[in-house]
DNA sequence: TCTGGGGTCCTAGGACCC
DNA sequence: TCTGGGGTCCTAGGACCC
């Protein structure tokens, strides 16, 4: 029996969720913006169509949103991944066979599904988020993975096929593969395009029908995969059980560039905190951090860049936020210099372990009390909110955190914020 | 003036081993 | 003029994804 996968996704899925919560967005154009409203990360076929693109600098496009009237919003990733969760649990009603691709794809292993076709149980599923949700979608049918996503790409851009396309069967395929730019395809960046472009490789077909080993010379063995893939031979698998997490990272912009070390000192405090309770919540730890600051890739001429990134190594692996913090700061001390305009900081770390399988250190006495300390911690911020308790190094007025101006209220996860019927 | 964040995978090349 | 043949491990950098 013949595997066959569906990929099913938001319809602009940020903007979507505004529109769950506020039927006036309906018709209208909406965009959501990246962290510090920086850039459009997401945006209806009425953003599109007044030409908008994805990650354009909101302050080129302020005025033509004025005029045009856009509904704008910050990114409210609590509202979203709310939104995306009653999804996925929609699919896993279903079948469990569902990998959770990102926070608004899903691949869903409809083989042994009990429908008469995988059509009818992709429009079931579609009209079973619309319903349940709100959330508009497309699926996507295929043998493979890369051919799943295809079809989910054709049937965003045809509107006539109703929001499902299947491309199970090689005559479908045939129809619609030349029809795909090559840049379309799932794995397929700018630079891959370039060189299958000058080969004479312009769609999804003709990738398709090129020889596997000139695939691997030009795009290496990923391409070859991804040959293998259109042609209907599967060699990416579902991952119904995630993987472990190999690094994690805690990354920001400032919404002011910061040019004192003090506030240095608390943003990178600020995010090892954060890092602190991802590693936490994924039972990890690590043992070594990576801190990195660096000037804006924008600043002009006159601008003297900096960039500068350095490695703490901890004595033993470690998910304690003090322990971490220490770390941090010394990294700072390595790394500041008086001067520059900094505009970027983060704190990273790779080489993830789980804490009772890590090397432990000859000399130190082993610290429940650090794990207690931190499990009540997290408790009380889980309760209370994220940052109702945080260590005083992290700041306090921090004028260089994030901003949301335009964000919408957190609909489903905070009580205060429910929405009101009136 | 204002330009996002967080991941994964692959390869090449160097260091080192016997 | 001639200068072995494998391995492994690590890192940096590139490419891609949403």
């Amino acid at each position: 029996m013949e595997r066959i996968l569906a990929l099913i996704d938001g319809n602009s899925f940020y903007c979507s969720c505004e529109r769950v919560f506020d039927p006036r967005l309906e018709h209208r154009p909406v965009i959501v913006l990246s962290n510090n409203d920086g850039c459009a990360v997401a945006r209806t076929a009425e953003a599109k169509a007044l030409g908008i693109g994805m990650g354009e600098p909101f302050f080129k496009i302020r005025d033509l949103c004025r005029r045009e009237k856009v509904a704008v919003f910050s990114s409210n990733y609590e509202l979203y991944g709310d939104m995306s969760r009653r999804m996925n649990e929609i699919y896993r009603d279903f079948t469990p066979d569902v990998e959770t691709y990102s926070i608004d794809e899903s691949f869903i292993d409809l083989t042994h599904a009990p429908f008469r076709s995988v059509v009818e149980a992709a429009r079931d599923l579609r009209s079973t988020v619309r319903r349940w949700v709100g959330i508009p979608t497309c699926v996507g049918l295929g043998p493979t993975k890369t051919l799943a996503k295809l079809a989910n790409h054709i049937a965003k851009k045809n509107p006539d096929l109703d929001g499902v396309c299947d491309l199970s069967s090689d005559e479908a395929r045939a129809a619609w593969l030349p029809w795909v730019a090559v840049e379309d395809v799932w794995g397929i960046g700018r630079a891959s395009a370039v060189k299958l472009r000058r080969i004479g490789v312009g769609t999804a077909a003709q990738l398709r029908d090129l020889d596997l080993r000139r695939g691997r010379e030009l795009l290496t063995v990923v391409g070859e995969r991804l040959i293998a893939e259109l042609r209907g031979l599967p060699c990416i698998d579902l991952e119904i059980v995630p993987p472990q997490r190999k690094g994690c990272a805690v990354t920001r912009s400032f919404s002011e560039r910061i040019v004192a070390k003090a506030d240095m000192h608390e943003a990178v405090a600020a995010y090892v905190t954060r890092l602190g309770e991802k590693l936490r919540r994924h039972g990890l730890a690590t043992s070594h951090l990576s801190v990195f600051m660096h000037t804006s890739r924008f600043a002009g001429e006159d601008e003297q860049p900096y960039s500068a990134s350095t490695t703490v190594h901890l004595p033993e692996a470690t998910n304690d936020t003090l322990a971490l913090l220490a770390a941090g700061r010394r990294a700072v001390d390595a790394l500041w210099r008086q001067g520059p305009r900094y505009a970027k900081a983060g704190v990273m770390t790779t080489d993830l372990v789980e804490p009772e399988f890590a090397q432990r250190s000859l000399f130190l006495p082993e610290d429940y009390k650090s794990v207690e300390l931190m499990e009540a911690l997290d408790r009380i911020n889980k309760r209370f909110g994220r940052g109702t308790i945080a260590p005083a190094a992290a700041g306090i007025r921090k004028p260089w955190a994030t901003k949301f101006e335009m964000r919408s209220p957190r609909y489903t996860t905070r009580l205060d914020e429910l929405p009101r019927v009136c």
